[in-house]
DNA sequence: GGACAGGTGCGGT
DNA sequence: ACCGCACCTGTC
């Protein structure tokens, strides 16, 4: 079967890589140098980078038109939050085709309650069990599983599946969520949604900014992991305890919080790793 | 072998 | 409210 194309979109803002290798999904493999496959829920996207355009291949054109954020004009924001500052500027410069994917909050809930205290690599492996033991068929591989499967799973099988003592959170929030209401948290301003958020089992204040972030699209956060904290010890103004530079950069980037802090790890994940090692 | 990387829960104050 | 430690796995 082939994938009829969904959309092209220039790649000047909107650079595959970037977008997706900025730490904001873990479902997609690259299969060449300018090829990547993507997956969310059931769905399925291969995207392919040529002469200065993004063309997409999918059975889903509409959800992954919304996927990509396509309807938003990067270069404002991307021009608006280079004037903050010179590392901005620069920040930017660097991933400057980077867009916040719109994700499914029940996938992120789980993805980044596996997240924690863990690494990009084993995160993509744990997630890729539980797609292949829990998840139906879907087009070239597995769907995510669907809450009913993550809930009548015993803790001890996340575990075997790689997740460690994040088995008992995983397990917890899949019970917790058969209950309740996620429409009524879409509902919320962010503040009242992180407040509930860090009820769930597994979810701490990074957790809970990543799921507002990518899973309910609240530009207004930003979530500190250690590469943040590097960034703010390394370029911004001292004096804020560790707890308080979340707000900190809140109160600095205002609606464009998010968007700052991806342009800001992926520059000092990759760009900032490669200064240190040539200067030696 | 042993240190380290990576956030949260929990028990202590 | 804040602090320090345990937690699981992979990598060097």
């Amino acid at each position: 079967m082939i994938l009829p194309l969904a959309f092209t979109y220039k790649s000047e803002y909107f650079n595959v890589r970037d977008t997706l290798e900025c730490g904001q999904i873990f479902r997609y493999q690259r299969l060449d140098e300018n090829i990547y496959a993507v997956r969310s829920l059931d769905k399925y996207a291969e995207l392919v980078t040529e002469k200065g355009v993004v063309k997409a291949y999918s059975e889903d054109k509409e959800y992954f038109r919304r996927f990509f954020d396509l309807e938003t004009d990067y270069s404002v924001k991307a021009e608006r939050v280079s004037a903050i500052s010179p590392v901005m500027r620069q920040a930017v410069a660097y991933g400057k085709g980077i867009r916040i994917l719109n994700q499914d909050l029940t996938e992120m809930i789980f993805s980044f309650i596996i997240s924690a205290n863990n690494n990009i690599k084993r995160i993509q492996k744990i997630i890729e069990r539980i797609c292949s033991e829990l998840g139906e068929d879907a087009y070239c591989g597995k769907a995510f599983p669907a809450l009913e499967r993550l809930a009548a799973c015993p803790a001890e099988r996340f575990a075997d599946m790689g997740a460690g003592y994040r088995d008992k959170y995983i397990a917890a929030t899949a019970q917790k969520l058969l209950n309740y209401d996620l429409n009524a948290l879409l509902q919320m301003d962010s503040v009242s949604a992180r407040k509930e958020l860090l009820t769930f089992l597994g979810v701490g204040p990074k957790v809970a900014d990543c799921i507002l972030l990518f899973g309910m699209h609240r530009g207004d956060v930003f979530p500190v992991d250690t590469w943040l904290k590097k960034v703010y010890h390394a370029y911004f103004e001292q004096g804020h305890r560790d707890s308080e530079i979340s707000s900190f950069f809140c109160n600095l980037f205002g609606e464009d919080a998010g968007l700052c802090q991806q342009y800001l790890f992926y520059f000092q994940r990759n760009y900032g790793q490669k200064l240190a090692n040539t200067v030696q």
